[in-house]
DNA sequence: CGGTATCCTCGAAGATACTG
DNA sequence: CAGTATCTTCGAGGATACCG
């Protein structure tokens, strides 16, 4: 059955969504989340280096927003545990890598508008 | 020039972004945008229609959403002024069709999600 | 290195009532 | 019909310090 997003709720892990769009914004929408989906896009990356990769987030926050990708299965945490420096590896599950082509339009609209008004203003 | 949201800023209409996906995510992202966005893609609706098609909204956030929106320049307000009652048309710009691929992507991305593991609530 | 713990701010969104 | 006006709540995200 095809949803259509008609005067109707749907119900998914507990939550109420008034339209399919809504589901995917609640997996990848908010400040950040989509933002780290990007630059996993292409490999495996660790948590310092998404740090270096996007510098005006804080600690907590990224951590925060990495759990909940991962809690809805769209990032998979490796904890490559010997003893302390620890390591620790992010990608994209299988689920998360069908989210590839709709970062990349997601991206590529919002490059448009860049190209036309848009600034790049710092390089750190 | 080719933005890749490798440790830059992008200035865009007094706003700073981190990354190209910000960009689109600051204006269809939150809670009804895109819901919005979805309903007027197939044309023009009056604000009532839209309400009815989004039992949960509350009037205010409608209101406040519809006009982020049109400032952001992909929703068009057409008003009727003759005497009351008042007539008012939403419908997308030039700019607002272009997202309609981007929404429907975003759409049945969550249709597959909801296919999988969600449940259609209720009717009203 | 890869995080937590605490505390705090601020804006998105809701409830309800009212209006041109 | 198509909103505004007020007031309130709630949670995302930030600042800073500390931990295994």
């Amino acid at each position: 059955m095809k949803l259509n997003c008609k005067s109707q709720m749907i119900s998914l892990n507990g939550k109420l969504y008034p339209c399919t769009t809504s589901i995917t914004m609640d997996i990848i929408g908010g400040k950040w989340k989509s933002v780290i989906l990007y630059h996993l896009k292409d490999g495996t990356l660790r948590y310092n280096e998404l740090r270096k990769s996007m510098p005006v987030v804080t600690e907590r926050t990224l951590s925060l927003q990495l759990k909940q990708l991962e809690k809805d299965g769209v990032v998979y945490r490796k904890e490559y545990s010997g003893k302390p420096p620890l390591r620790v590896e992010y990608s994209l599950t299988d689920l998360g890598q069908t989210l590839v082509p709709l970062l990349e339009m997601i991206s590529a609209w919002g490059d448009t508008l860049a190209e036309a008004g848009g600034e790049v203003v710092s390089n750190r």
